[in-house]
Parts: structure tokens; sequence; C-alpha cells
DNA sequence: AGGCATGTTACAGG
DNA sequence: ACCTGTAACATGCC
């Protein structure tokens, strides 16, 4: 499910909603995410308060009052519910009070807070991870320091890119996949970038030409904002649950699109899909050079 | 039944 | 030490 637009979907609805609310008691449903999720250590959040929410590439990093960090990473299947007594609606995708039994069954950690209301963390797959740190602990764990320029900040760029490729025998798909290079992309939109750039995903980072070069950069920016401006991707595990999913799924020109013709007006092939390192590609043979 | 799935990382080999 | 590719993790869906 989450990619860097969908992230920063669950921050921005989150944020909102946790911010200062005193955390009363925690509740391990199941710890056994990719990282265990051990009593001692989350205990001490109670009496503290979620003070800001950030987003490092996919990762979820909270803050509490009292120099404590929780750091989450939602894997493929990890999302928030929040739930209320009111049972307010919400917007925006990825996190729910949504109470059917079903919704529930893969809840895995929750923090209370007062009032009836509670922050779950539900991750069918259990590849996601909550961990936690002081503050000196923080800034240097492994998961972070090694991170690439967040694709929408500035230094995601032409001169970055061109040389961090400039010496890499690897496929552009790869590339843009990889976390070092930029954070924040994964297949999807890895596979999206590259059919508006009009560039086939075997080729060769390194050959790519200075104009390639300056498209790729572009259409990652214009990409992921649009898609966090609809609310992020929701597909598969997300299709049945109710009303807060994003839409920008609906916008995909290749993901999923086996064997439907090509959006390019002009254009009268049918998209293929193929592997490259055990992901899904799709693309228009004709229009990805 | 078997293949596939939005991510991360441990590991092996160069 | 760096670079690259592969497989594994747990669960559900088609």
């Amino acid at each position: 499910m989450p990619e860097l637009p969908e992230v920063e979907v669950v921050k921005r609805s989150l944020e909102g909603k946790i911010q200062n609310l005193v955390i009363k008691k925690v509740k391990i449903i199941d710890g056994n995410l990719r990282y265990k999720v051990k009593k001692g250590e989350i205990s001490k959040l109670i009496g503290k308060k979620f003070k800001e929410i950030h987003r490092r590439s996919k990762f979820l990093i909270f803050k509490t009052n009292k120099n404590f960090y929780m750091l989450v990473n939602l894997g493929m299947t990890g999302k928030f519910f929040f739930v209320d007594k009111k049972n307010v609606k919400f917007k925006t995708s990825f996190y729910y009070e949504i109470n059917t039994k079903k919704d529930h069954k893969h809840d895995r950690i929750i923090i209370f807070f007062n009032k009836n209301q509670k922050l779950i963390y539900n991750d069918i797959r259990k590849f996601g991870f909550i961990k936690f740190y002081l503050k000196d602990h923080f800034k240097d764990n492994s998961h972070i320091k090694n991170l690439g320029p967040e694709p929408l900040k500035k230094d995601w760029n032409f001169n970055y890119f061109k040389k961090y490729i400039s010496c890499r025998n690897r496929n552009i798909k790869n590339i843009l996949m990889d976390q070092k290079c930029v954070s924040g992309l994964g297949n999807i939109y890895a596979n999206e970038i590259l059919f508006l750039s009009g560039i086939n995903p075997n080729r060769r980072a390194a050959k790519l030409i200075d104009k390639e070069i300056t498209k790729i950069i572009l259409n990652s920016k214009k990409i992921l904002i649009n898609s966090i401006k609809l609310g992020g991707s929701s597909i598969k595990d997300f299709s049945s649950s109710d009303g807060k999913k994003g839409i920008f799924q609906q916008h995909f020109n290749v993901y999923g699109r086996k064997g439907e013709k090509c959006s390019n007006i002009d254009c009268t092939m049918t998209i293929i899909k193929t592997v490259i390192s055990n992901r899904a590609t799709f693309f228009c043979k004709r229009c990805q050079k």
C-alpha cells in the first residue's frame, strides 16, 4: 500500500487528530511485526503526548513531549485506524474509524488516549514495524541514515541525479526504487514515472541523456504531488474499506494495466507486463524507449 | 493449487 | 569497503 504519497497522507490525517492527547494505555495484540514490539518499550509512551509527526521517505516519526520517538514503517499492508466515540468520519485515506469485525481482524497494536479515543496499528502481513528511540539514538538509526534525498525537495535535482547514475551499471527502474538514490518511490510510482518520461524500465541508467534525466526529475515531483492531492492510491486491501480511499489509482497510466491500451492517444499498443528484480513492471513498448 | 501483492533488509558474490 | 541481485518475511486474494 504505502509509498511516499500514501505515507504523507497518513501523516497529515493523523496530525490533526492525535496531537496533544495524553497516552493512557497501550496494548499489544500481536507484537510479531518485522521487529518484535516489546511491552517494556512501548509502555514508555504512557503519560506522554504526541507533539509532532514527521515523514522521512516512507517512514513516520512521532515525536513526544519527552524526547521520546516512535518510528513507524507501514511495510506493505500497515495502516492506522483512529477510533473515536463520536464516530467521526474522516476524509483521507489510510486511516479509518470503521468498526466492522473484519476491519479489526489484523489489529496488532493499540494506543489508548483519553475520552475513548484510540490509535490502532493494523497490518495484515506484518512487514511493518514500530520502534522506539531516545533523541540521542534516533538521528543515526540504520533505517534513516542512509536514505537519499526526498524527491519533493530541491536536492532531488538534475545535477545530483546525473552524478549518481553516472557510474552505476543498473537499470533505471531499480535505481528509482533504490532508497539510497532517492527515497520514497516504490514499485507503482517508479512504473508511472518511467511511463510519463517515455523511458523503458530496462534502460541502463548511466546511458540516459540529459533530457531524459530532466524528465524523470520533473515527472517524479509532478506525480507525487498529484497523488498526495488525490489522497494517495488505494489498491487491493483497501478497496473494501468505506469511503476514505485515495483515488490516485484511477490515474495510473501503466501500473496494473496489462493488456489495456496505452493511454497515449496516438498509440494503439497495449501495456505489457514483465518482471524486473521480482517486481511487476508495466510499460508501453512503443512509447518507452 | 499456485502465483501474485504497494517494502525492507540480510546475505552472497563480485 | 562498495556495488549488485536474490530471497525471505506473513497473510490473503484471484
